[in-house]
DNA sequence: GAATTAAAATACTGACCAGTCCAGTATTTT
DNA sequence: AAAATACTGGACTGGTCAGTATTTTAATTC
């Protein structure tokens, strides 16, 4: 139980880039193949690193595990999927600007990947899954909120709920896509998503939100 | 590999109501626990069989999962979610009534865990997804693209593009909550779902597609 | 009754894996 | 220099699992 060995103290520091080698190669073949498709053997390999010392800085699988979701959250969303600035252009750009920036990282293989994993999880990480939500779709959902409620002050969009509209224009972006790929159904093609899709939806969106006038 | 046995021949014919045992089994279990989850001794025990009368009617695992699947797919939907006939009441009752009979069958932890099992396989299996997806989520739209084109021409609904738009249906029925059920992130409470969720979905819905006037 | 096949019970094979142990080497502090 | 710790490589333990083999018993057809 070394509680806290970075401090100081005699004897061979532990190498800060064997546990980020560690770490990034989890992070790598964990959402490829799920927590039970990746033996410890292989992450050590990937790592370039031995077994041991892989125990020797993640406790057991399961912390290993917990380690890389917390990671992967933290490193998540550069921030920069939208600026809540309601005022540049015409509405209908805005939101298609966020629409798709939200709509090919979602459909991202990584994210995908990521979505899977945490849902072959299910409910055996409650406390990892609210970590996920809470920085990642809940973050974003948040920035969208106050984007919407800004519109909604500036008379450009009439939301009187934004959080449960945030909601609604998420989910509607995502659409039948997003839990195909999940499944590993593939995509119908052009048709049912891309552009079109987009369009449908920002003209279903505005038909709902805009100031009836 | 006895292509077909069931006709007739010397021997002792395999017992249907043990594949039936087998299949009920599988059926409890892999959505419970996922493909890895679960082994086939404890299918055999599941079912009260040894574990070579699962190997007699199944080749293997992976037979035995598709053919789970198949099978779930097949006992789906006892088609009476709803039925197409724009008259009955006004559009907002039918459309509640749609949204909510869908919602609780689309939340129920039967639906969940099968969805999760998809999910968990991933992309290591189209077909079966294919499968699923024709027999799930592809019948309730078709059902109620017929709906939303019959209301079109009724003229009680202004519905463009009734495939796309049934799409969106049910992803705003589904919300935030069934992502969120996937990965085991508990609910916020009855705040983010529940009865104001569907309401705001058919204020959402009507205000975009109700004839304009 | 004889041949044939299903099913049960049990044991086995071969592979994989989490986690540990060990012997030797490298690196750091005292 | 000595003590302490990290790291490597490999071997090992204990367990699980898919799939096979054997033997015995039961059901069905000819």
């Amino acid at each position: 139980m070394q509680v806290q060995r970075s401090a100081k103290g005699p004897g061979r520091p532990k190498d800060p880039e064997k546990r980020a080698a560690i770490l990034d190669a989890a992070k790598r073949l964990f959402p490829l193949r799920g927590f039970d498709g990746v033996s410890m053997d292989a992450i050590a390999t990937e790592a370039g690193v031995s077994k041991l010392t892989v125990y020797s800085h993640f406790s057991d699988k399961d912390t290993l595990f917990a380690e890389t979701v917390k990671a992967k959250c933290e490193e998540q969303l550069p921030e920069s999927v939208f600026r809540p600035e309601p005022g540049r252009g015409p509405m209908r750009e805005q939101l298609r600007a966020i629409a798709t920036g939200f709509h090919s990282l979602i459909l991202s293989s990584e994210s995908v990947s990521f979505y899977r994993m945490m849902a072959a999880q299910g409910d055996s990480n409650g406390k990892l899954a609210e970590l996920f939500y809470a920085a990642g779709p809940k973050r974003i959902l948040e920035a969208f909120e106050a984007f919407l409620t800004a519109a909604n002050r500036a008379g450009s969009l009439d939301v009187p709920e934004p959080r449960r509209a945030a909601g609604h224009f998420f989910c509607l972006i995502k659409g039948e896509a997003h839990m195909r790929q999940l499944i590993g159904c593939p995509l119908c093609g052009a048709d049912c998503e891309g552009p079109e899709h987009i369009e449908s939806v920002l003209e279903l969106f505005l038909r709902a939100y805009s100031p009836r006038g």
